[in-house]
DNA sequence: TATTATTATTAGGATATCCTAACTTTTTGG
DNA sequence: CCAAAAAGTTAGGATATCCTAATAATAATA
């Protein structure tokens, strides 16, 4: 067993101190101790507390009144959390009809007291997802996210495939609206020619779509690069 | 927000030491300290604690040297915990292929890191099932228990019918090999007449089985009866 | 730059869980 | 019915989390 596969073994909140400073890392954020201790609802020595004791596990490296910084295991662990919850975000919306923007608490619980086993049955319930339903990348067994050169669905070249990898997900409406259409991440788009200037014709799948140049500008695509 | 509702607020273990405390009042069973140390992989002294603790959250009653007796709160918090985990077996092993002599210790941890919510979109999903997978009833959220009034098969008069409802499942080897011949939790048996005074003859579905006296008495069923 | 304001840490406690070692009560059996 | 054996408890520690109050370091500003 090596040092991450039981994770019930691993205190929750450890994990999820982890997982905040890695996405804060990923999304160039700063944050200290006090900016901790509001996120987690809790008063700032703990933080100071938990500091020292990620620390000692070797997730990150501390040294009083300077900002953690992640250590390479502390990211190896961190990335196999975000794989864990971005799955169980995508299980819990596709098979148990969870809202993409309520499943997080749910998951945020979850992470931690499921095996590695039930992930990979999910894992594979699911076929191998590679985005969750944000349209974020899952990093895959080994830590590896699908390698993302999106462009928008507009800047694709007609008469070319695209894979569907994500929308702007603020706009719950414009996402239900796609996703009725059968636009999902994972759908496989090819872009036709078409004669109108302010219109694309796309076929999702089967079906064959009008689609405002407007909406196209907002949708990103795994361009079909060989 | 009751006591109960948020089981993530409480302890794991303690909820796993009233759990087997009710499975065994249910069964009939003595359990004393050394019995639960040795169940939990635990020292003796850590369930003196575990036992003082949980008196003092008022689901047992515990006076030094004499053995824990659960209080009304403390039977209705493992009969919720009971829901939960039959709900949580049913689900893996029908949506997600685990084998259901080793979904337990999935369970185990899952049990007390689910919502309400998720347990009752699991309920849904599964059409509010009465039986787990290992035949045993699922109490409905009021706690209630499908009224069982079990008989054994043995005992079930010729050309009567009757629905298999569980078996004696210490006996690994021997419920293989009838889960093998279709009989599981749910099967619709018939008790055919046979000449043999030591051999039943029995219709399970389709199929038409020989079955010796001795199985048959440990078989249990609920019998048709208008 | 010196002083104040902000941010972070220590000190000292609480609870839940677990441990070892030493002690007590209950049970058992001659 | 009394002495071992078995079962159970207390005492004293450890770790992970969290807290409050007091203190220290860094950052910001006049």
């Amino acid at each position: 067993m090596n040092e991450t596969s039981t994770s019930s073994s691993v205190s929750p909140s450890a994990e999820e101190y982890l997982l905040t400073l890695f996405r804060k890392e990923v999304g160039n954020e700063q944050i200290g101790t006090s900016k901790l201790a509001e996120l987690f609802d809790v008063k700032a020595p703990s933080v100071t507390g938990m500091l020292r004791r990620l620390h000692k596990r070797g997730w990150v490296t501390y040294k009083r009144y300077r900002p953690p910084e992640l250590t390479d295991l502390g990211r190896s662990i961190a990335t196999k959390l975000i794989r864990r919850h971005r799955l169980l975000e995508t299980y819990l919306v596709s098979h148990l009809e969870f809202d993409p923007d309520e499943v997080h608490d749910e998951v945020e619980i979850l992470e931690h007291a499921v095996s590695d086993t039930l992930i990979d049955r999910i894992d594979e319930k699911l076929g191998h997802p590679a985005f969750d339903p944000h349209g974020e990348p899952i990093p895959d067994e080994n830590g590896h996210s699908p390698n993302m050169n999106l462009i928008t669905l507009s800047t694709v070249a007609e008469e070319s495939s695209a894979v569907f990898s994500r929308m702007d997900n603020r706009d719950l409406g414009m996402k239900k609206h796609l996703t009725s259409l059968g636009l999902q991440p994972g759908t496989n788009l090819t872009r036709m020619s078409s004669g109108q200037a302010d219109q694309l014709l796309v076929k999702a799948g089967e079906r064959l779509l009008k689609m405002p140049e407007k909406i196209a500008q907002l949708i990103w695509v795994w361009p079909d690069t060989y």
